[in-house]
DNA sequence: TATAAAACAATCAAACACGATCATATGCAA
DNA sequence: TTGCATATGATCGTGTTTGATTGTTTTATA
């Protein structure tokens, strides 16, 4: 039996029901469970099914198939490192945006967790980046808005040439951002790619809203986005020493302590 | 039984009546008690179900039924109606692109299955469809261009104000279009947001080619989006009768049967 | 309120499914 | 035929799913 006969049968087999279990493949198809699972891959990554464990089914918009998947791979591990505490950043980040209020949202793992509390509030935002749309999609009342460029696959941001105007004719009280890391020179940005992403961000806000849990506060390296003078708000966990609170007043930023 | 087949069988029978017993569970599914609890925690941290003591109920009190949470949106059910053929021609469609070319891609469902074969073209995309975005993201060597706007959820597309020159100074060579209906007034969309989306995209382009599985001949309701005069290129799958065919020459039009 | 019955959550061991790796077989071209 | 690429099969360590058991919480009824 050949693969595309397999294929066939798979599909066939999957009918009306819309799922085949592992065992049932293994009773029609007279091939060894290596292959079967091969070719269960293989049907998987052209996406016309979803595996699942024990078989396979239809793709659904719960489960789209992997090619349509959003996932960068730092990114994604990113996420999970200090989640609590990116939280409960998010949360009373989220809780600085008035009602039906313009704001822009800057990509990183900490403003992210901003959006599931965005929920509810109406509010506009311009955000760069694709995750942060992607969190903002099920929000029925949110007005997503997104600047003109080429998509940067490593961060997942929408960034024009420099020089073009690639906003549409946007201006808002507010900017919430991310950070990789904050010191003495202010904050700064993993990849250089951000930082004019960000600079740009800066240029059309009122108040920078700074997002960052106490680990950020440790290391030091990257490129510098902006100093301390620029930055108006900083939200952060309670895990930050007294000493550097002391050093983040003294450059008169107010300092949010979330939970 | 499987995890799968049990999700389905619950929802089902949670029916009209948006309520299922955990004894009725018990009789329907063969499973154990701890399975079954152990599948409605898994649908409602979904967000799927609800649970209460002694089975599951819809999500909310105002709640649409969760046929539709389960499917998601319009888009997500269509994406596998007619997707072998769909398929089939969204490969046909993706060999008219030269490698390194600059092409724009509306959005659709027949459209997104051009994008895994533009894998290794290098070629530039633009597009105002955050499924094609998405279909793109794990392709290295393509280039994804977004022009600025606000971002319609129906839909998933980025449109902007009318009048507001959105585009990054783009013009290519072709652009690849999905279509809701073809008649003889010319080819139509459902929502007329997408038409005004459309026309755009048609203005700056050299050729446009019409992507359409045969089933899109035999309806023929919605916004016009443009006339036959202003296609060039329509690619069909194996379906379409010789009626229509002919008719699509008459138009001047090159006819291109997928598969 | 007191009591029994049902539903529930947590835990554990066994069965199963999975991916990775290596070995074998099959097909195809030189 | 030989050499090579691809497809298939077998094995093993790991992770997931499942059902049984236990003890706790909730509901119904006297």
């Amino acid at each position: 039996m050949h693969a595309t006969e397999r294929e066939t049968l798979i599909l066939e087999a999957m009918g009306k029901t819309g799922f085949v279990s592992y065992r049932d493949l293994e009773a029609r198809l007279d091939a060894s469970p290596a292959t079967i699972r091969r070719d269960l891959a293989r049907l998987e990554a052209q996406g016309k099914i979803v595996r699942v464990h024990g078989g396979a089914k239809w793709p659904t918009a719960d489960e789209p198939p992997p090619s349509l998947r959003l996932s960068g791979t730092p990114f994604d591990q990113s996420i999970t490192l200090n989640l609590a505490a990116k939280q409960a950043i998010g949360r009373a980040a989220a809780a600085l945006v008035e009602p039906a209020e313009g704001i822009m949202i800057d990509g990183g793992t900490t403003t992210l967790q901003m959006c599931p509390h965005l929920a509810g509030r109406d509010c506009q935002v311009l955000t760069n980046s694709l995750h942060i749309v992607n969190a903002l999609l099920p929000q029925e009342g949110t007005r997503i808005l997104l600047p003109s460029g080429t998509l940067f696959r490593e961060q997942n941001i929408v960034l024009a040439p420099a020089g073009e105007d690639s906003m549409p004719r946007f201006h808002a009280p507010k900017l919430f951002m991310g950070a990789a890391a904050i010191g003495s020179q202010g904050i700064m940005q993993a990849d250089a790619v951000l930082v004019s992403a960000e600079r740009r961000l800066i240029d059309r806000a009122e108040k920078v809203i700074v997002l960052a849990d106490s680990s950020k506060f440790q290391s030091s390296s990257g490129a510098i986005v902006c100093g301390l003078d620029e930055i108006d708000v900083l939200v952060t966990d309670q895990g930050i020493t007294q000493e550097t609170a002391r050093s983040i007043k003294d450059a008169d930023i107010e300092l949010i302590l979330a939970q």
